[in-house]
DNA sequence: ATACATGCAAAGACTTTGCAAATGT
DNA sequence: ACATTTGCAAAGTCTTTGCATGTAT
């Protein structure tokens, strides 16, 4: 697992430093597709020097070596995701959480769009958006 | 059409004001998706005293009165569309542009994911991103 | 007549860039 | 030793806001 970005990196020519680690290291043990702001936070308390503008600056080495993918969930900002398969999202209006859609099989819509346009599609993005279980309960109270 | 804008803008208590017909009218009779940006360029010829702010500020208003969708395809500003139907869009990675995916059933594809989330599902947008045909050719070249 | 809208400029949010000091190889 | 990276501050882009003037009802 971290043999893989570490010499993921040192292929491409990057270096391996502690703030690229950490910050991949967070990203992939999480489930709550961050943005850039909400890693910084998380990290501050191990990394106190950490600066946003390093986080920004690796999550574009990230992508380009294919280890985040960014997510556009139709916020402000964008959020990142360790996980490299593709999966739809859900987005709470709410709370403003954004969850995985498991258990869903995306590749025949997938084809069939691929099919009926005459682009050379390279990926894809789906998002959801709605009301998530916990915000539903409260806002029944 | 335009009694519909007219009537829905009054409706809500809101003014029919020639900037936000000729915002209107502009959206609806593209097929461009275009961002606010591009609106305000369009009609500086025929509203040179137009405003970025006016066209954001309407865009907002269209919105809450359920004209307009807001598309966020993977780029750092919005688009918008005066086409209230859910269908999917593809974004040519080389050109930039966004166009419609016609022909394509997403209900299925809607109602698996509803069933398959605990969430409350509002709504979705389904994005694809590849090279379109134009440019496909350009690259052969 | 009055409340709302426009358009300018300023502010705000998110992201990128330049550069000197620090670090990985 | 050398090239790359960090972290700060400044700049850049997109969007929102405040306010005086103008406009729709």
């Amino acid at each position: 697992m971290e043999v893989c970005i570490t010499s993921l990196l040192r292929d491409k020519g990057f270096k391996v430093t502690p703030q690229r680690l950490a910050i991949y290291n967070m990203l992939s043990s999480t489930k709550s597709h961050p943005n850039a702001e909400m890693i910084f936070n998380e990290l501050q308390a191990m990394y106190p020097t950490m600066s946003l503008a390093t986080v920004y600056k690796t999550m574009e080495i990230l992508k380009e070596i294919g280890l985040v993918q960014v997510l556009n969930a139709g916020e402000d900002s964008f959020r990142y995701d360790a996980v490299m398969t593709n999966h739809p999202h859900v987005r709470c209006t709410e709370c403003g959480k954004v969850e995985d859609v498991y258990d869903i099989n995306i590749d025949a819509f997938v084809s069939e769009v691929s099919q009926g346009t005459k682009y050379q599609i390279m990926g894809q993005q789906f998002y959801f958006h709605g009301i998530c279980p916990t915000c539903q309960r409260k806002n029944s109270n």
